[in-house]
DNA sequence: TGTTAAATAAGAATAATTCCTATTCGCATG
DNA sequence: CATGCGAATAGGAATTATTCTTATTTAACA
């Protein structure tokens, strides 16, 4: 994603472009693992020293309320951030801090026509999202942890 | 669960049995909703005035530990307590703040066939979890919310 | 019953997140 | 290109779930 991707991101969403707003997004594409806003504050003051972590908490609401990222609860205290807003499942690693994005799409045809056969009594479904728990194999995660 | 099947509970463990971990206990049992620490307090509390929130966390911890109860992290910023330990999955109710335990054994087996069969590469599942979120149809969730 | 390690009460401390307000700035309009 | 306005940001205070600390109490066992 490059600068002119990410102003049509915003403008997209009818957002104003602003230095920090970009920042912000640029970060998400860069950091690979669910970053927090800390770490995205850490990230971006490197080239951008004044931006305040009350403004990335800000900016990370607009982004979530327009669609453009999605949250990640994790066991710990704290919220990590996900660019990647197409429906997808998470594994979590339980000797480490990585949390990596699971696509499958067989998966999701097989629990789609599991639950549209046998249904949830007096429940409608929209969403069903994974915690697939467990651990690396020779707890070799994906770089960039 | 009544008072000797609950002080069996916590000497199976090897905890001694004390009245703040038997209401503790008891208000688990009772409380429908996948209480909160405060929740629990204000429960006991009726009957047990002084019952600090420091010791609830730390009973709770304690019971975590030794696996009595099971944490549920929600969209907000709290944990919810779970006394039933056993594999489970939950449903989350959109439009209130209901979390129901979802058991269903066909599932549990078509997952785990599926992925035996499929595997994820360089990682061991140890555990799947899932989140299903949509609404109660007439909003009408179960008793006791 | 006395001993002791563990449990509790009470409140201070912590840390992620939100709130508040003055200032700044993007951008639409003229 | 200049201007005005509503939105965005900086900085710090406030909030709140949870943890930590310490003195006191208590359950369990000899």
């Amino acid at each position: 994603m490059n600068m002119s991707d990410m102003i049509g991101v915003l403008s997209a969403k009818g957002l104003k472009v602003t230095p920090q707003r970009l920042a912000v997004l640029g970060a998400l594409v860069a950091l690979p693992n669910h970053p927090t806003a800390d770490s995205i504050k850490a990230y971006v003051n490197e080239q951008f020293p004044s931006l305040a972590l009350g403004t990335v908490y800000n900016i990370l609401d607009v982004f979530f309320e327009k669609g453009i990222v999605t949250k990640v609860k994790t066991d710990r205290d704290f919220v990590r951030y996900d660019i990647e807003v197409n429906g997808h499942h998470h594994l979590y690693c339980d000797e480490c801090d990585y949390i990596e994005n699971y696509f499958d799409e067989e998966l999701d045809n097989l629990l789609q026509s599991y639950f549209q056969r046998k249904g949830i009594p007096n429940f409608n479904i929209r969403d069903i999202n994974l915690q697939i728990v467990g651990s690396y194999i020779n707890h070799n995660p994906p770089k960039n942890l």
